[in-house]
DNA sequence: GCGGAAATATAGCCTTGGCTTCATTGCTGT
DNA sequence: ACAGCAATGAAGCCAAGGCTATATTTCCGC
């Protein structure tokens, strides 16, 4: 800085926000094939790391890769040559992940998005939406539900 | 797949997903950065190492290796132990970033969302908007603060 | 002018998340 | 039963983006 540091603790805010959204970027994968695998049980009975790997648009060792680090963190589990599964947590993780994907495209659509839009950027948005913005997004979309 | 793939092309719809949420985190940084040393040359006259490692709140070499990049990339310039200076790319990239930021932000308040907390979440969000999600965000912000 | 502190650069390490290539296993039809 | 193909796994490459530790340069006060 040319003076004697005036902004300080502005400079602590910027980095705080810059490091929240860091954070929330190193747990965008695993949301996301968390909510995947769990659509594929739902669809398929079963979740295979071709599908996964097709759906994610990724090759399939990348797709293991991706399924190595759910299991090291608990979400998932595999046994060589058989499909993959969500554990308790990794179920819990995919059905959060998929409401607030969808409240984040209804939100979208509701101020004015088109609905394939809508779709496309909801992939990379939900990860930097906190429990608190989902909140107003709910509430939001509930009031202007009702009073229209 | 248990039957003969009934949904080929809805799983191309999600690897096309996928994949454009990657491109849009795959610039992310770089967007952040040009609009940081944006600030700071207006702000301080100048952008030193030092200033955008602190407001990124990231170590110093960290910073460098960013604006190793930007220079790669055509987007800034600068000369060993002197400042960092945006080139006319980097120029016109940083106020893009700047005005859809300020966007993000105004739209997230606009439905509800805490000013704090929109400050925080639009940091990461806004990589993720696209042009056609933005222009929708402006007419309601337009709408919206015509008619009350 | 110079010496020490601050800023900057450089080197090297790690993890994540992409990829290709090749080896191994499972499944399926005849 | 088994041959061949599809699926999976294993190995190893790369770039990005974080870090620490160390070397170099600039700048400022005296
Ligand atoms: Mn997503
Ligand atoms: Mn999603
Ligand atoms: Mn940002
Ligand atoms: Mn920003």
């Amino acid at each position: 800085m040319s003076d004697d540091e005036p902004d300080t603790d502005q400079t602590f805010h910027h980095a705080e926000r810059f490091s929240r959204a860091r954070a929330a970027q190193a747990v965008a994968l695993l949301e996301d094939y968390a909510e995947m695998i769990g659509d594929l049980m739902a669809e398929a009975g079963e979740a295979r790391v071709a599908d996964i790997a097709a759906r994610m648009g990724v090759t399939h060792p990348t797709a293991t890769k991706a399924v190595a680090r759910l299991k090291r963190e608990g979400l998932a589990v595999s046994r060589p040559y058989r499909g993959v599964f969500l554990t308790e947590a990794g179920q819990t993780l995919a059905d959060h992940v998929r409401a607030r994907h969808r409240i984040v495209v209804d939100l979208l659509i509701a101020v004015g998005v088109p609905t394939e839009t809508a779709e496309l950027d909801a992939e990379g948005l939900e990860h930097h939406v906190s429990t608190q913005t989902l909140a107003a997004f709910k509430q939001y979309l509930d009031t202007s539900r009702r009073g229209d």
